[in-house]
DNA sequence: TGTCTCATGTAAGCAGTTACATGATTAT
DNA sequence: ATAATCATGTAACTGCTTACATGAGACA
């Protein structure tokens, strides 16, 4: 996973393991977390492969520049091309470099995605019908508040989500008049 | 992680292998996941550390059950009363389990965890307006459609959370009025 | 002069998955 | 009978984190 991120962000740019580091916190940080421990050997990986070149700068001493090569923006596009998976974060990460993307196979590959997300939404609506039914039936509704509030959450989230990837079809999203709260 | 999820589970009931597995699918499944190659490893381990027994069963040939023992049901309670931390799945894991902990300490841990919560927004927030500055000298603004909507994404995530952790705050979660979308 | 940020890397360890292996029980 | 589900477990592997070690450059 960590070497495909690597790679989509060499695309713009040539960049050394720290802005590297710093470009993903400062980006998909929210949802995917890199330590140097697993950058600088993930680096090592893809220059062994041949997917993108190490060189050492002039302008420091330490300090060593990672540049695309041709087959590791190739492979990067294969991977990015591949159906989203439902778990994990990897479908926020791959969306992020969605703009890399051919429109057709990226407006498929939403469009299951949504689908997706629908039948857990819908599944856990009968979820939360099967538990509000077993909560009327017990003495003490207030002792599963928070596992109740759980369900909550998932439902809200999948709601979200789902509100989200429609408007990025219908692309409501690039001026922000949506984040209303 | 997982071990302390076993035994929030087996609170309320002793529990066999497999049943938790189905347990932690269908409630917290939806941002935690445990195979069957970790529990039975845990559920071992806990054995060995005296926070649960484990026991056969007559009903079945190969069934054991586990149940809870008295440290075991001290040390869930004493990993649950530690501060949330805002990375990763946890502070949603042990808010699941919030109906076991002691209110005062409850209530101080949602308030530190809402003040994570606005700070990343605020974060987030400012470097929306960084991004929408840089996006308007852009002479192509829509070749980063994707990326921006997952800033957007971010911020609408942050929200959401901010505001359901409001609405527990009031406990205006358990009857689903505001589950309107 | 010292401290902060920049910069690269290794080694030990951990938490988990995947694949495998086995077999009992239940429902059709 | 046979398929689906129930049930437990191991071994190899993966992908990461944490802690450590080192040192250069910027700035106060």
């Amino acid at each position: 996973m960590l070497e495909y991120v690597i790679l989509g962000l060499l695309i713009e740019q040539p960049l050394n393991g720290y802005e590297i580091k710093k470009t993903i916190d400062s980006t998909v940080g929210l949802f995917y977390k890199a330590s140097f421990g697993s950058l600088y050997p993930a680096l090592k990986r893809l220059a062994e492969k041949g997917w993108v070149s190490i060189t050492d700068t002039e302008d420091a001493k330490n300090k060593k520049i990672a540049t695309l090569l041709p087959e590791g923006k190739r492979q990067f596009l294969l991977w990015l091309a591949e159906p989203l998976q439902l778990f994990r974060g990897e479908p926020l990460l791959k969306i992020f470099f969605y703009d890399y993307l051919d429109p057709a196979v990226r407006e498929e590959q939403l469009a299951e995605y949504q689908f997706g997300l629908h039948s857990q939404v819908k599944r856990l609506e009968a979820v939360q019908n099967i538990v509000s039914k077993e909560l009327q039936g017990l003495e003490n509704p207030e002792d599963h508040y928070y596992r109740v509030s759980m369900l909550n959450y998932g439902l809200k989230y999948l709601n979200m989500k789902e509100q989200w990837i429609r408007d990025i079809k219908e692309r409501n999203d690039l001026n922000h008049d949506n984040i209303i709260e």
